[in-house]
DNA sequence: CTTGACCTTCCAGTTGCTGGAGAGATTAAG
DNA sequence: CTTAATCTCTCCAGCAACTGGAAGGTCAAG
């Protein structure tokens, strides 16, 4: 258990700086223990958290769904059909903005073959934006 | 060539009036001439580059970028290869987040999978994350 | 003892809007 | 003609989730 300044922390958490600090500021985690110079000092625990909110980031949950997601990661008590609950729901949002993306996708990839891209003023791209 | 108020604008455009004059605020399109009671009027060339602006955004081009297409669109000199250039760039990104957005699906999608949803705190997607 | 890398706080900016307050204009009904 | 509803205006604030920078304190090395 030993206790490092934020830019270890940071480090060891993958997480910018600035962003450690600002996840404290919004109290997603807990407002870290001062040094007698007023330098926040993490432990392990700190850090684990920090790269478990990474971690959930990384899966596009949001702030407040990380703080719901840390909420059940240190409660004892939890069901796993709540934590199942909403990773689903991610899912689900991830598989609609896949069709969503696969459409313009489509779209956009029709538009930029059908375009010779020549010197020629004359382009099905603008005309179709316009 | 009739000219309208916002709301109409804003519904021919297929855009909120808020947004319609927030383009005009930064400057994406020529602000709009004046009613004598200070009323925002279009006519059926601001309407279509309020369209063409709806259509370029709705295709996930970034303000910028639909600045240029605009440019673009207004000028007759432009080159069809300038045009496929920017959407190309576009199309890139696009594919890009399909790919990241594909491997974040399997990944969930797994850990979903492997969590039975009951009523015990045991829970695969929370070991991950931590 | 100075240099330079840290650390602190606070404020502002990013992107692309959106909401609301407060005030004036216009329109439709009674 | 009045009144009420529905525009419209401007300006200011806020959303998410940080990020950058200024001004200043601290610490370890040489």
């Amino acid at each position: 258990m030993d206790f490092v300044n934020i830019s270890a922390a940071s480090k060891a958490a993958g997480l910018p700086v600035k962003t450690v600090r600002y996840y404290a500021d919004i109290g997603l985690v807990d407002a870290p223990s001062r040094s007698s110079a007023g330098y926040r000092t993490y432990d392990d625990v700190a850090v684990r958290k920090l790269v478990f909110v990474r971690r959930s980031r990384a899966f596009g949950f949001s702030i407040e769904e990380c703080r719901e997601l840390l909420g059940l990661y240190q409660n004892q008590d939890r069901t796993s059909s709540e934590v199942k609950r909403i990773a689903s729901k991610r899912l689900e949002e991830i598989e609609e903005k896949q069709r969503e993306l696969q459409s313009l996708h489509d779209e956009l990839a029709h538009l930029v073959t059908s375009c010779r891209g020549d010197d020629m003023p004359d382009c099905p791209i603008i005309d179709y934006l316009g």
